[in-house]
RNA sequence: GGCCCCGUCGUCCAGCGGUCUAGGACGCCGGCCUUUCAAGCCGGUAACGCGGGUUCGAAUCCCGUCGGGGCUACCA
């Protein structure tokens, strides 16, 4: 039988992490058997489904590599596979077991429903124990699955082994709403049938639910899918991955220059791994070796420290100096709030290998920068008293005197006239060249400082030299920041 | 409350009865390198929740317990 798996996200808000690991562990598994991936948009919610959220959707699954073979976006034998276009399909699977006695008719308030849910938790039962097809024959209301109450529900999850359930603990669910359209119970499983999906991977989240859905499906005449339940993601407080932990919208991370390929490979580890040893890996190698019986059982923390470093390793190992400072343009020119000009972009990439080196994440790389694009720096405070002592003010005028002779303006000259500088006024490198560097970046923190001087040109490094001095003499603080 | 899942360093993952004095990665700490910051290199810190079994032998199997989590809607 060949492998046929499916990503359905509702489009209710933005590609959530989660969601991008369950699709991520779906397409491995897919590549990897050789199988098919397909892409359908679960919007049975039609009050809170967005078109934005369903382009962020499909947006954050090409944005990872995740592509897929059937679905929205690429069509394929199964006609629509958005929802909201099939609700009379699944409304004719409702009224189909309504007439074969699977399901029934229910017109019970919610009050009733309450009240004997009550019942049952005060008796120590499952909530659901007492809502079973009631005694009297009811002619609107919602259409309920009628559970079988004579054997249990038994299935074998890929990730977690043998599970049972009892018949008592799984509800006479609701599959068609009063209003005619379709729960996700109903939807998907209808779906997972129609589109002969051959497993079903998803989060641990559905699992209590797997029940109901084993039981639609026979009862639909079809065998139902292998399971597979995924652990969940939790934020670093250890509950489930959610809104409260910040960023947990998968383009929040594209924004703010996470690479695809790093991305790809810290979710994957969440979850699964490779071999004992290796942390980084190809979408390929992931392909090669994934198996979806040796995923975890365990929950697994988003841990963001890890997935910085991960990001940083693939930034300076994984691109070359070109590619990074092609991807990091545009991070670049939203962060300056503007474009760059020719002789500007090739100022940055003077100094992009050193950058590479330095940032770990590509929003980061207008703050190396900044002082290259901008003249009105400013100076960080810290930085500017933790230099600027006495000897500073001889440093700079000297540094400026030299510089001023440098022929030809490139690093190598540079570096040579403040070396001669530093050993004729015999003060160390740290000494020497902090002033220079907070002088003309504003900041002791900045790339390599003979680069940066190179890259940064004659005139503005003398100009930013003679307003440091300026400064020191007036003891002013007016430029601090 | 009911049902279900999970339990190895702070975090992620390896371990599937002996090779475990428990391995890798992130983090953290220290050192080296060094014009700052990074990076790099070297070294270190740190875990089998607890209690019973089973077995010649358990991180690995079983039971209990404790802890964490999920579900429990006319959301998905």
């Amino acid at each position: 039988m060949s492998v046929r798996v499916r990503i359905a996200p509702s489009p209710t808000g933005y590609l959530h992490v989660g969601n991008a690991r369950a699709a991520l562990f779906n397409w491995l598994f897919a590549r990897h058997e050789g199988g098919t991936f397909i892409l359908r948009i679960d919007d049975t919610d039609v009050a809170r489904s967005d078109p934005e959220f369903e382009r962020d959707i499909l947006d954050g699954l090409r944005w990872l590599g995740l592509d897929w073979d059937e679905g929205v976006g690429v069509g394929g034998p199964h006609g629509s596979y958005r929802q909201s276009d099939r609700f009379d399909r699944y409304r004719q699977v409702a009224e189909d077991l309504v007439a074969t006695g699977r399901a029934y008719l229910d017109d019970r308030s919610p009050e009733e429903l309450d009240e004997l849910r009550r019942r049952a938790q005060k008796e120590g039962k499952h909530p659901g124990f007492y809502i079973r097809r009631p005694d009297r024959e009811a002619t609107s209301g919602v259409i309920r699955f009628s559970v079988p109450q004579d054997a249990p529900v038994t299935f074998d999850d890929v990730v977690r082994g043998e599970m049972t359930f009892s018949p008592e603990v799984v509800d006479d669910f609701v599959i068609l709403r009063s209003d005619g359209t379709p729960t996700y119970h109903l939807a998907s499983t209808v779906d997972d049938v129609d589109y002969e999906i051959s497993h079903v991977v998803r989060g641990e989240d559905l699992l209590s639910s797997t029940p109901k859905h084993i039981l639609l499906a026979r009862a639909m005449g079809a065998v139902p899918a292998t399971y597979a339940h995924l652990p969940l993601l939790f934020g670093p407080d250890g509950k489930k991955l959610s809104k409260r932990h910040g960023d947990t919208a998968l383009r929040s991370y594209r924004e703010a220059g996470y690479l695809p390929e790093a991305m790809f490979n810290y979710l994957a580890l969440l979850g699964w791994s490779l071999d004992a040893e290796t942390t980084i890996f190809s979408r390929q190698a992931a392909v090669e070796a994934f198996e979806l019986s040796s995923v975890s059982k365990n929950p697994a923390i988003f841990d963001r420290d890890k997935l910085d470093w991960m990001n940083g390793e693939y930034i300076r190992t994984r691109l070359t100096t070109d590619e990074f400072a092609a991807r990091a343009r545009p991070f670049l020119e939203r962060g300056l709030t503007r474009g760059l000009t020719a002789d500007e972009w090739a100022r940055f990439c003077e100094v992009a290998a050193l950058v590479q080196e330095r940032v770990k994440v590509l929003s980061e790389v207008v703050d190396q920068v900044r002082f290259l694009f901008e003249d009105e720096i400013g100076y960080d405070e810290r930085s500017w008293s933790k230099v600027m002592k006495p000897g500073a003010e001889q440093v700079l005028e000297e540094a400026a005197r030299r510089l001023e002779a440098v022929d030809p303006w490139d690093s190598e000259s540079i570096e040579a006239a403040l070396r001669a500088m530093l050993a004729d006024l015999e003060v160390g490198a740290r000494k020497g060249l902090q002033p220079i560097r907070v002088a003309v970046t504003g900041s002791s923190v900045s790339p390599p400082l003979f680069e940066s001087l190179a890259a940064l040109g004659r005139d503005r490094t003398l100009a930013r030299l003679q307003e440091a001095r300026r400064r020191l003499a007036s003891g002013s603080d007016d430029t601090l920041r």
